[in-house]
DNA sequence: TCTGGGGTCCTAGGACCC
DNA sequence: TCTGGGGTCCTAGGACCC
């Protein structure tokens, strides 16, 4: 028989102002959000305290419309390199008692616990993990206690702030199938619109539906939903998750719509910085760069390209997004801009792939770039060379890569 | 006066190959 | 003269989360 196991969902209560009134505890029981600078046009409440809350202050409401309903808000400009302290210092307190942790995101993690073998219960640990994060941070947590990690997330939502929920298998009928389906991890505003529209309204209905039916309507997602709605989940807390990213992108509004060329590039060129920055810290380099252009409507499109060598350097970026963005930009005003790196891999492997490839590869090639060299001399430099029938792909592949650069140069 | 910026995963169609 | 089925890669869009 296989064991439970135990895991606990830590999640940080309103974050960014719990961070900016542990800070300055003079704004303690007063509504605080932290937001955009408005004169940006980003000015949207990123994060909000218990009390704007119970004004009907919510997260990406534009301030304005808080500053309405909320007359006497106080609204920070984001700290994020206080938030990034809080957070490291925040994860430190949960690896005091295991290595199994799994940074979800800045301010939210999964344990592991099931090997813990200390003297504490698994409610006492909690306990004590609150109490250290509000003793030597000021900041208030929620933990859920649970045998997976949807029921821990789904706990931790359970009671805030300062809460501990547990969530034991045989509770799911009384604890979690009450619940709304628009508050299920996972359901989204489409997929509760989809849900509701065939009756499902709470997190109960949904379990109990026929999996097929479900899978029709959503697709994979709906199986999975239909395991986690029954307290299925068997996906495991993965510590090295954080560092296995697979895209590196930045995106920025305009302050106001634009189509001048000289805004656009400079933005590019910012924007490509800034990825290129990040990729280098993070020492990976990228095989497929993606633009994204929103227009003044905020109709939204991504053009993205495949290359055939590694980029790493801001002016290989730039150069690729350039082209990207003059070959498909419709000349409409755009509101933001944004450049991505995908398929990314470690430098170091990749040179070390290449410099296998090269001392293999190099004897064979030779013959190949013999002949091009005569053929190029006998017909000049438009010559188109069929290789179907060489026999070793792998060679034919990179010379025409070679032929195709070369004759770019030679332009 | 609407609606930021960082991501992941899934879907669906077309190209291409066997 | 007609045309299956499976697989992979690429591209674009969309849902969702924090």
């Amino acid at each position: 028989m296989g064991k439970g196991r135990i895991i606990f969902h830590v999640d940080m209560n309103s974050f960014y102002a719990s961070v900016e009134t542990a800070y300055r505890p003079e704004l303690k029981g007063k509504p605080v959000a932290i937001a955009g600078d408005p004169e940006k046009r980003k000015g949207i409440i990123v994060t909000c305290n218990y009390e704007a809350r119970a004004k009907g202050v919510k997260t990406t409401m534009p301030l304005w419309q808080a500053y309405d309903i909320c007359p006497n808000l106080i609204a920070l400009k984001p700290n994020f390199n206080r938030y990034r302290e809080a957070s490291q210092h925040m994860f430190a307190i949960l690896s005091e008692v295991t290595p199994f942790v799994q940074p979800i995101s800045i301010d939210e993690g999964y344990m592991d616990l099931t090997d813990y073998s200390g003297e504490y219960s698994p409610l006492q640990l909690a306990e004590w993990i609150q109490q250290r994060l509000v003793d030597e941070l000021d900041l208030p947590s929620s933990i859920g206690i649970a045998p997976n990690k949807f029921l821990a997330k789904m706990a931790s939502d359970m009671k805030k702030p300062l809460g501990i929920t547990v969530l034991r298998k045989r509770e799911i009928q009384e604890k979690l199938w009450p619940l709304p389906i628009g508050e299920m991890y996972g359901v989204g505003k489409k997929t509760e619109e989809k849900l509701t529209q065939i009756n499902i309204e709470t997190i109960g209905d949904l379990a109990k539906l026929n999996v097929l039916t479900l899978k029709n309507l959503l697709g994979v997602n709906g199986e999975r939903l239909h395991l986690r709605a029954n307290g299925i989940d068997n996906s495991e807390v993965d510590p090295e998750a954080i560092n296995e990213f697979k895209s590196i992108g930045n995106s920025q509004t305009f302050p106001f719509d634009t189509t001048d060329s000289n805004e656009i590039q400079q933005m590019l060129s910012q924007l490509c910085q800034s990825v290129a920055d990040r990729m280098k810290a993070k020492q990976v380099v990228s095989e497929n760069i993606q633009i994204m252009i929103r227009y003044h409507d905020r109709k939204t499109i991504t053009r993205s390209r495949q290359l055939r060598d590694f980029v790493e350097h801001k002016d290989q970026i730039n150069q690729i997004v350039l082209d990207l963005f003059y070959s498909h930009w419709n000349e409409e005003p755009i509101r933001l801009l944004g450049v991505t790196a995908q398929h990314l891999s470690h430098k170091e492997e990749v040179s070390k792939q290449l410099d296998l490839f090269n001392y293999e590869q190099e004897a064979e090639k030779e013959p190949l770039y013999n002949a091009i060299e005569q053929i190029e001399g006998k017909y000049g430099k438009e010559v188109f060379v069929n290789l179907s029938g060489y026999e070793q792909p792998k060679v034919k592949t990179s010379f025409q890569k070679d032929f195709l650069s070369n004759n770019q140069r030679k332009k």
